[in-house]
DNA sequence: ACGAGATCTGTGAGCGCTCCCAGAATGGGC
DNA sequence: GCCCATTCTGGGAGCGCTCACAGATCTCGT
């Protein structure tokens, strides 16, 4: 009821214009803060904005500006790891900060299915959204190829190995991995295994390369269990996996840290100590990390920047600014604590 | 450049109508699949649109129907709780299930800051969504209240104490905290205690009553210890408490699972075993209960289906159907695993 | 005092769509 | 064959806004 007696009553450019003395043109220019406005007008038409409480109706704007002023943000991952991984939260949160402060909305948007996928290409060629950012798409995404074909604005947050002149934000896996690999093999650990997981994409391959790379001669492909997920079950699963293949293994690289909480209960699990008979390294510095036991030593990820950058970038793009198509990598770091 | 190319080209109804040898009024009247439509005007009318790759422009019908076919989500929590509470997850999913179901896009507002409230508060009254479904509301939030005034379609997930005249959708927390502690009494723990938290909303208050209803004559309010949020950190910091003011303890109901794993790390940490020197439930089913060590024993909540629920609520009211203005609970059930 | 340029304002046109009314075509019933 | 109800269609009006253009007003150098 109150609802409908509002909207048939909402107050219109027309009706500031009225207030002001004003015409619907000087109106919009103040609205728009365009320069030519005098003094005088402008305060007029604040005021009368004021005393009606007018709100810009922005499905109009839309329609003759042909902008919806949305991004939409593509989260292209099974529900359950939606619900895990601790990084799309917090990308998401980092995006969602830029678009506000620049008054642009952000529109979520889930993919779980092939259906989800349809849908979405079909919205994203709808003009529902200026730009659109994608986060974790893998090789051979086919929303990534639609993006790409359409030439909306777009940005990923890391990098999907086959498409070409999207901008991507991402930081240096392979460097991250290899140094805290390094680290971990100066703690004097001989035999170094690694859990490896989302080999579809970038991030997964990128960390198994750098892994090793740091281990040079003392690399053994055997000692490299690989998992589907960047989960805690796949952990235990890949860690079970391993112990098996190397009993007396003494180190141990998680390309995640919801991976290395798995690593830590099976190591539990089988009467072994961490840090004292095996050294556990995650990634990420998720939540996971602190509340894990021992606390994991791991590398910090900034998601948050990520998502922030990666908002920034489409903005830029709007706006018809020369974008860097390659993409920027952030820096990492390594924080150490107890688990290695 | 290909996206200005696209856009400038797009197909209009005028184009769709050119082809299909009728007018505007009939190719819209197909669009809408309203009655009188003869049936070789709409095949007419459906070959033109697949020829043209016409896709209706939402801004434009948005502005005469004076509805934007968004439904607005508020997450009213603190970043770090957005990030660590798999319900609101979960919550989401489910919301966005029904919606794309039905057409509906859904919009996710994040309130972190006061400055966040305000413009959120301007947005719903904005026209930007044509319901709202508001997550875990506190008492005497300013945004229930905004909502409330401009009786706009919405639905609460949970239920805000002093809000009255908003459908809402929840559980029955009194009944399900009573019946998980009845259970935990059982396996003869004789000094129970509870980390509570929430304190600010129905669900944390109901979980205290539900406790307290259940240990009847047993109860000792030195025994119920106050946390601010439903998370792990809190969960550590209240074991601490309760041990310090009672040492015997031998039963915890911790108020989340969240706080139940932190429970968990100070029980391991004070050497107790659990369940053997103490037993612990937690509250959710979410991915702590199974992650913990024990796994937890716990109360499910279906959190997606709270989220399903709130959406056709909101769903309902838009079509103007009637809806119970009280609101529904959904079903609990007890899942028991080795904490106690 | 005059005119060129800068500054400011009003207004017609139109974005793509739905609503609604008037009128055309169709189909029975007599 | 005629009339009335039903079914179907076309097109004017207008949603609230921005854009572009033309005209009005001001500023300042000469």
């Amino acid at each position: 009821m109150i609802a409908k007696r509002l909207q048939t009553t909402r107050a219109t450019i027309n009706d500031v214009a009225a207030v002001a003395g004003v015409s619907r043109g000087t109106v919009s220019r103040v609205l728009n803060s365009e320069v030519y406005v005098s003094d005088a007008a402008k305060k007029a038409v604040e005021d009368a904005i004021e005393q009606v409480g007018y709100v810009r109706n922005t499905a109009a704007r839309n329609l003759v500006t042909r902008q919806s002023h949305a991004i939409g943000l593509i989260v292209h991952e099974p529900h359950s790891l939606f619900l895990e991984d601790p990084n799309i939260g917090s990308i998401l949160l980092g995006t969602n900060s830029v678009l506000s402060d620049n008054d642009y909305q952000l529109v979520s948007l889930i993919i779980d299915s092939d259906r989800d996928s349809h849908r979405v290409a079909e919205y994203l060629t709808g003009g529902f959204v200026d730009g659109v950012i994608i986060v974790s798409a893998r090789a051979h995404d086919p929303i990534a190829r639609v993006v790409s074909q359409i030439g909306i604005p777009a940005a990923f947050v890391g990098h999907p190995v086959d498409i070409e002149g999207i901008p991507y934000v991402g930081i240096d896996n392979f460097s991250a991995a290899k140094a805290i690999t390094t680290r971990l093999m100066q703690t004097g650990r001989r035999t170094i295994g690694m859990i490896a997981a989302g080999l579809d994409r970038d991030s997964g391959q990128d960390r198994v390369a750098g892994f090793t790379a740091a281990l040079g001669e003392a690399f053994d492909p055997e000692l490299v269990v690989k998992v589907p997920l960047y989960a805690h079950a796949s952990g235990i699963e890949g860690m079970r996996e391993l112990l098996a293949r190397a009993p007396h293994v003494d180190g141990v690289f998680a390309a995640s840290d919801a991976i290395a909480a798995g690593v830590l209960d099976v190591l539990r699990d089988t009467g072994r100590s961490v840090p004292g008979d095996v050294g556990v390294v995650g990634f990420d510095d998720s939540a996971w990390a602190t509340r894990s036991q021992p606390p994991l030593s791991t590398v910090h990820q900034p998601a948050g920047q990520l998502g922030r950058r990666a908002a920034e970038s489409v903005l830029a793009q709007i706006r018809g600014e020369a974008v860097d198509s390659a993409g920027t990598f952030l820096d990492t770091h390594i924080v150490w604590r107890d688990s290695a």
